[in-house]
DNA sequence: AACTATTGATAAAG
DNA sequence: TCTTTATCAATAGTT
């Protein structure tokens, strides 16, 4: 449609291709809208020039993402299976680091079992506390290397800088056992 | 361009209205092909009919994959679907926890650099483990809670509000003062 | 960019 | 649906 009939083939020179693009590209949107109000149908088009100059399209009332979105569901096919799978490794990357740290972390995990329960009442907590510092005194003979370790053991923010060190006890005490 | 003109609005006659689609997406893929040879375009199409077909059309030596990442790269526009979403959102879950289980973990290196040091022996690190965990079977009156404390000690909030109040202790407990 | 001669697309009919 | 055909629309080449 023009003075002339042209063969389909690419256009060789380049100030026609790129007059020819413009004209054909404003056609050819155009053309989206129109099927798209006549037919009620959704349409999105995207375009790169020779360039890589982008254009797009899309029905109004949606967006190409929905577009797509439903692309996908309807097709079977993924559009995304790099970002796909970049972001899958990096699951499995991230969970391993976690897997490791956790194994880590087990023989920790009874011990902090009970500052987490909440059922030992505060009394109780600082008295167990006490007592496991006794032991640390007698089993390590001294205070002074333990100290270091007894308090990131504890890992209790609050309680481990409450607990006083000043405050000591005969090396005999009752136990709750023994209590009742 | 037809027997007649018509008016760009929504053809209410359904055949008619499915006639024109049949024939409008033929020519825009034809459109799309030839803007795609005759100026060297990459072109990407999808269509759905009012009924919820599909069509689609790409650039031959590229795929509707391509031409979209292409897409976002160009244009900023962030295509996700949900499934990215949630990949994205899973990725942020498990770097937290990572991190707080580093967090968590800060005081274990301190004790083992401590272990390095010499100053504590491994057998005695191993009775004053034994020693605790004793304490705390006696504490909590059983093992069967600890074991469900051990698996969720990651996620103290919920935990501490699942954790069953079946297992308190007795209110009376010698205090420190008073053992004096 | 505009213009315009021509071809191309397609609405309606068969 | 498919084909036909009369018309309108798009656009190639020109200015």
């Amino acid at each position: 449609m023009g003075r002339g009939k042209i063969e389909i083939r690419r256009i060789e020179n380049s100030t026609n291709r790129q007059v020819t693009f413009s004209k054909r590209r404003a056609g050819l949107v155009k053309k989206a809208r129109e099927i798209g109000v006549l037919c009620d149908a959704e349409v999105g088009v995207v375009i790169f020039s020779s360039g890589g100059k982008l254009y797009d399209y899309c029905s109004p009332r949606t967006s190409l993402s929905r577009i797509l979105e439903k692309y996908q569901t309807n097709s079977g096919k993924i559009l995304w299976d790099e970002k796909h799978k970049s972001l899958s490794a990096e699951i499995d990357r991230v969970k391993k680091e976690n897997d490791n740290m956790q194994i880590q972390l087990r023989p920790m995990e009874h011990w902090r079992m009970h500052k987490k329960n909440g059922e030992m009442l505060e009394d109780e907590h600082k008295l167990l506390s006490f007592r496991r510092h006794q032991q640390d005194v007698e089993l390590s003979g001294g205070m002074r290397e333990l100290e270091i370790g007894y308090h990131q053991v504890q890992h209790d923010r609050e309680f481990t800088a409450q607990m006083p060190f000043t405050f000591r006890v005969q090396p005999s005490h009752p136990n709750l056992q023994d209590d009742q």
